[in-house]
DNA sequence: GAACTATGCGGAA
DNA sequence: TCCGCCTAGTTCA
């Protein structure tokens, strides 16, 4: 379900939360037993989250990786040290809402008087937001402790403050630092880890070697990490790149600009939780695009609706299996 | 309460 | 290329 944001926000909520510290592991499901019986009692040594995936470190060279897949969810709750390069910090994570946000974080006006950049320590909340379905009803005993397991929660994670459950990922496993270091490997540049001048060169020359059409290139986790269906549908339309164009066919500055612009909004979704591709617009057209569900973007979800910028109608396609969106007119 | 959908991906065919 | 995973929110009856 979250795209490369998402996870680097549930990384840095790791990192300020768990990271020094000894974790109570347990799978109330019991899907993960075994693996939540081998992590209790260690101390988390770092965390890491590249791509869709997030590492998290034990003592004792045991690392856990989990991906949250489609459907997959971290929820946290307890005392919460608030990461100051993000917007908010408590909730859940992973799971988005239907305006495509993470839900942890404000819909709307999130630059203005709840800017991110704020400076100074951290600030320690004593939250107990819950948002989904399945959990709403806690927000007001938020006092119990440890919370009441609620759902399906494969993993849960506790410090002896805060307490984070994990739900429905697609992998969710023990490796060694060799096998976790195999996974990396396969894995196409993030902007956020490593250099990412070194990551442009990756990206660039792994496309231009392929005649696949980009637009399941951007998807391709081993050329690219971290891009999910929105931002490469997004992403196209901002470069006005037609999407079936051979990767050898796009001309290497429309490569580069391609990479540059998902440092630039992958950076902006870290700091906001939210999709932002539109920042182009001033803030009143984004507020105006915002009032309405499923209409925030320049093309994803806008199928029959006419572009933005030329008045045509969206089109909606199937390629490899997922939805695509575009402008025939402005991305010809 | 059923049906449908989803920002993903691995494996079977 | 299609199916299944496995969860939750939305929509519709």
């Amino acid at each position: 379900m979250p795209e490369g944001h998402s996870v680097h926000r549930i990384a840095r909520q790791f990192a300020r939360n768990f990271v020094g510290k000894p974790v109570a592991a347990s799978s109330p499901q019991g899907r993960f037993a075994e693996g939540a019986a081998l992590l209790d009692g260690r101390a988390v040594e770092s965390v890491q989250a590249v791509g869709k995936q997030m590492f998290l470190e034990t003592e004792g060279d045991l690392w856990l990786r989990v991906h949250l897949g489609l459907y997959g969810a971290w929820d946290f709750s307890g005392e919460i040290l608030v990461d100051p390069t993000i917007a908010s910090a408590n909730g859940r994570m992973g799971q988005t809402n239907q305006r495509g946000t993470d839900l942890d974080a404000p819909i709307l006006d999130t630059a203005g008087e709840n800017s991110l950049s704020s400076i100074g320590a951290p600030r320690k909340t004593r939250v107990h937001v819950r948002m989904s379905e399945a959990t709403k009803g806690l927000a007001d005993e938020g006092s119990e402790w440890p919370p009441p397991v609620v759902g399906q929660v494969r993993l849960r994670l506790m410090t002896d403050a805060t307490c984070a459950d994990l739900r429905g990922p697609t992998a969710c496993v023990l490796q060694t630092p060799d096998e976790m270091l195999a996974t990396v490997a396969k894995l196409g540049p993030d902007p956020l880890v490593g250099d990412p001048a070194e990551g442009e060169r990756r990206f660039v020359t792994a496309v231009r070697r392929k005649a696949t059409p980009i637009a399941l290139l951007l998807m391709d986790q081993a050329v690219v990490s971290g891009i999910g269906n929105v931002y490469r549908a997004e992403m196209l339309f901002r470069a006005k790149v037609n999407p079936h164009t051979p990767g050898k066919d796009v001309p290497e500055e429309v490569v580069r600009e391609l990479w540059r612009d998902w440092v630039r909004l992958l950076a902006v979704g870290v700091e906001t939780g939210q999709m932002m591709t539109m920042d182009d617009l001033t803030h009143d057209e984004y507020r105006a695009a915002m009032a309405h569900r499923d209409d925030r973007h320049w093309v994803y979800h806008r199928t029959g609706l006419p572009c933005r910028v030329c008045g045509t109608a969206i089109l909606l396609e199937e390629l490899g299996a997922r939805k695509l969106y575009w402008c025939p007119s402005c991305q010809a």
